[in-house]
DNA sequence: TTCTTAAAAAAGAATCATTCTTATTAAAGA
DNA sequence: TCTTTAATAAGAATGATTCTTTTTTAAGAA
C-alpha cells in the first residue's frame, strides 16, 4: 500500500482525532505490512524510527482507529488480535497451514450474496454485512 | 440441545478419548449453554455439579475436544474465545448490539457457494470450506 | 507567535485469560 | 484386581491487554 503520511494526517483529521507521530506511524506500519499485524508486528516495526512509543500507547491508539473506522479488528481463532487496515468491504483468506490472512474482494460474489438475502430473509434478523471466511491452503510457494 | 450423557460417553470413546466426568460435564455445558459460551461461562456452569474441576482442566479438555473435532472455536472480534458444540457445517450470526451468536444452518446456500467458486477459482488458493459472519440485529426482542 | 487547555502519550503497575509444571489420581485394558 | 498411561488438581508462570498517574503536546484562541 502506498499511503502517504499526508493522506493519513488528512484521514485523522477528518475524523477530527489529533495528529500526533504516534498514530501516524502505527497507521503507516499497519498499511505497509502486509499481513494483517499483530500488536507484536506493529511494534516491532515502529521502533527502527520511534524506539520510545509506549505499548500501551499502541494498543490505546489501535482502540482510537478502530473506533473511528479507520482500522478493523480481524477475526481469528487465535487468541492474539490482528489489524487490517482495508476498511473497504472484503473478505478473508484463511491459510490452514500458516499464518497468512490475505485480502479478498470480489463485488460479484457481494452482489450475489445481497440478491440471495433479498430473496431468503433470516427471520428475525436485519442483515448490516456479510464478511466471508474462507479457509483453505495457498497452492503456490509465496508463503 | 438434548444431548445425554450416554450420547457424550459415545462420542469421546469414538474418537479413543477416555471418558472422564470432567470431559462429560464440559460437553453438557457446552450443549446447554446456548450461546457460544466463554470458558467463564462453561466454568461457572459446571461449578455446581462439580466444584472442583480445575480451570488449567477445563482449558486443557476444550483443547483436546477442539483437537478431536467434537467443538469448535468461535471467531470474534473480542479477546476472549468462545466455543461451539454443533460441528456440522453452519454459519454464524454476530449481533452488534448484544453479545449473541446464533448458528445458521442453510444448505441452499452452501451450495451456491460451493457452485459460484466452483466456476470462478480464487488464484493459488485451494478453498477447503467457507464460514459466513453475518453481522446485523435481532429484530425481535428474545435478547 | 505565544498561551491555554484538553487530549494524548509515557511509564510501569495491574489485570486477567490462558498456559505450564509437578504431583496425584483415575480410566481402561490386561 | 493390577498396571500403565493419560488425565486432573493445584497453583505458579506467562503474556497480551488494560489501567493509573504523571508528563507532554497538538491545535485552537488570544
Amino acid at each position: 500500500m502506498d499511503t502517504t503520511k499526508e493522506e493519513i494526517r488528512i484521514r485523522l483529521s477528518e475524523k477530527g482525532l489529533k495528529v500526533t507521530p504516534q498514530r501516524i506511524s502505527i497507521l503507516e506500519a499497519i498499511y505497509n505490512l502486509d499481513n494483517h499485524p499483530t500488536v507484536e508486528n506493529i511494534i516491532e516495526y515502529i521502533h527502527g524510527p520511534h524506539p520510545n512509543i509506549a505499548t500501551g500507547t499502541v494498543y490505546k491508539v489501535l482502540e482510537t482507529l478502530v473506533e473511528n473506522q479507520l482500522i478493523r479488528k480481524v477475526k481469528t481463532d487465535k487468541d492474539i488480535m490482528r489489524y487490517d487496515g482495508v476498511v473497504e468491504k472484503h473478505h478473508h483468506l484463511y491459510c490452514a497451514e500458516c499464518d497468512v490472512i490475505q485480502d479478498y474482494f470480489n463485488e460479484e460474489l457481494d452482489e450475489l450474496l445481497n440478491d440471495y438475502f433479498k430473496k431468503k430473509k433470516i427471520a428475525d434478523f436485519k442483515i448490516e454485512n456479510i464478511i466471508l471466511q474462507i479457509h483453505g491452503t495457498f497452492t503456490n510457494n509465496n508463503f
